[in-house]
DNA sequence: CATGAATGAGATTTCATTCAT
DNA sequence: AATGAATGAAATCTCATTCAT
């Protein structure tokens, strides 16, 4: 038998500490030697571990977003009524992400290389297929909302989902930019608005 | 005054190419042989027109975010009720974007330009201000129409203008990784939500 | 005694495999993990038997030219008349190499190896004892047949053995890069020209 | 204008600095820092003037290649009986790399690229070709010569001219191993005996 | 003014060899 | 005796920037 090592532990290791590093200086600019150097490796195992700089990338991203996933998912399942699940989801979403804001960087990486042309296809099919996911469940749980006269039957659904995802989105981005305001007061006002409306 | 105009034309056929080789492959992957050939200037031009990469890179971002602020805050200061502003608002924001939607990507590595390292500060300063800007006008414009009794009262003027905008923002990153809805439609089902609620 | 059998076989196994790899991919390009997979043992045992790479290099070489070597000389010891011995080396030289083709390209990598500086001495070392062999095998065999009357007496039989080698050698060259012509018959139809001169 | 060069003799020193560098060490173990420091230029310059380092070894081969056929094929035309011109061809081509031994290895590797997966496609092509041209060469040669009544009809052309053209580069092979043989020597003599025949 | 040849630091990746188990 | 995880030196190639012309 050769070294005994927990394959599984030294891969996570990596991952922390490379999501770290990503986070902190993006994919470019952060070189292998940064990544060994904070994982505690060496250069060759890290391609023990990933094929190639981009898997590795890839890899810290499908780690980092399992993470926020489980945590956003958890309370759309949990709670009774409808409401309160919605403004649960967009509250424990914004609270996922609020307690790894240093990690958040990351998913800024992810979208641009859905951009770049050599990294297109993976990312943006990756992003793509987390929206629908989240749009899928969101719009399923409005429309049984409605079913059970908890919604107004003629809101559409799927904009509906679409659009709250992307306001979650969208203000995660400006709280990182400027972490001077309470994200999660500024969605349980909103959502109240969005459950009364806000015209008078 | 020739020579101005001439420079002015130069510097702005370098800009239109460079966004687009931006836009298309990203900061890291496009060299400033790329950009001498797509604007069809020699390298050395370049920089004669821009301090490094980066600065050019920089300009080119000014330089589509100025052409979007134009667009979206055009209906802003339109003659009309408080609601129609706002939904205008939202609308012309997603409309000059979906017509540019080639070049979106560009706000994407800006994003994450923002996170980097080297080049955080510069970055993250310029959408700190963006985002400030748009919200200082749709809390003022959202502040004023409670005043004329069009809103209710007890809305957070400040946090409806964060979600608002984030809601753009993030529907518009939805809508360019899967160009197969209509963000228009989506963003005007949603803000009718809004204002009448969604709560029945 | 059965380890010793053992080692023997398991020697023979990676000796065979890892030839078959240098004459596939050339030594550069075919690495320690190549062999030791082809050869279906761990890496680590490759060390056990051979000292480093080129060792093993060397090793492939030998056993691969004893193939060859024990072949090719058969004939020139068979009880027959010169010009049949002559003729007998020569096609029994080629028929050897063209059974074993596949492996030709290792012979092509020893002359790369004698001509690199790090492994020069020890390859071309080695190919210059082998020619000089063979040399002096068919130079003998020249000089007995011109003393018993059989070859003409004023032909050089050092020149005459050089040459007849170099062309065999050069032939199975033509005839690996293009299999599409038969050595064979080339040989004979040479070497009978060659006996009774090609001028008129 | 940008700094004025003459690419043609800046290509050529490095073309000459390469060969003789791979000469010695070999195409592996040559690294493009030795060739740009044998060649007097910068690492960038080397990619300036070829695509990667596979390109410039075909380049060196090329460039020696040609040197070298130029004057091999010279006789071939210039002599008027054809003995003479079979013998000056031979004769030629031996002195012609005897004048450039210190490249000659530059063949030995190209011979290996011919048989190394990676590059084989590329160099066994133009080895084919090389060697196809110098058989038709030759054994048209042979033919017309036997039309004239020369040389025997009853000669194979196209087997005496590769068995030729085998003899003359199995012969520099066992020249380069060893120098101290005269090799114009041994084909004259080698060619004398194949005019009229060795058998007694 | 404009050009594009030249530079060389620095990036990713491979792989022979070692040695703990 | 056998394994294969770990290492890190060294390879090829790219590219932002400079500057002679």
């Amino acid at each position: 038998m050769a070294r005994a090592v927990d394959r599984d532990a030294k891969r996570l290791k990596i991952l922390e500490a490379s999501t770290r590093r990503f986070a902190q200086s993006g994919f470019d600019a952060t070189s292998m030697d940064d990544l060994a150097l904070a994982a505690g490796v060496s250069k060759g195992s890290l391609y023990d571990y990933f094929r190639n700089k981009e898997d590795l990338f890839y890899a810290c991203f499908e780690w980092f977003e399992a993470q926020l996933l489980a945590a956003s998912m958890a309370r759309l399942a949990e709670q009774s009524d409808a409401k309160a699940r919605l403004i649960g989801f967009a509250d424990t979403s914004v609270q996922a992400l609020q307690e790894n804001i240093a990690l958040y960087p990351v998913m800024l990486e992810v979208w641009a290389a859905a951009a770049k042309s050599g990294t297109r296809e993976r990312f943006s099919q990756a992003m793509r297929t987390l929206y629908a996911q989240f749009r899928a469940q969101v719009s399923t749980l409005v429309r049984s909302a409605q079913a059970s006269g908890d919604l107004k039957p003629d809101v559409d659904a799927e904009a509906l989902a679409g659009m709250m995802i992307g306001a979650v989105d969208g203000l995660l981005l400006q709280y990182w930019l400027d972490p001077s305001f309470d994200p999660r007061a500024w969605v349980k006002s909103f959502m109240n608005s969005l459950f009364s409306g806000i015209g008078s």
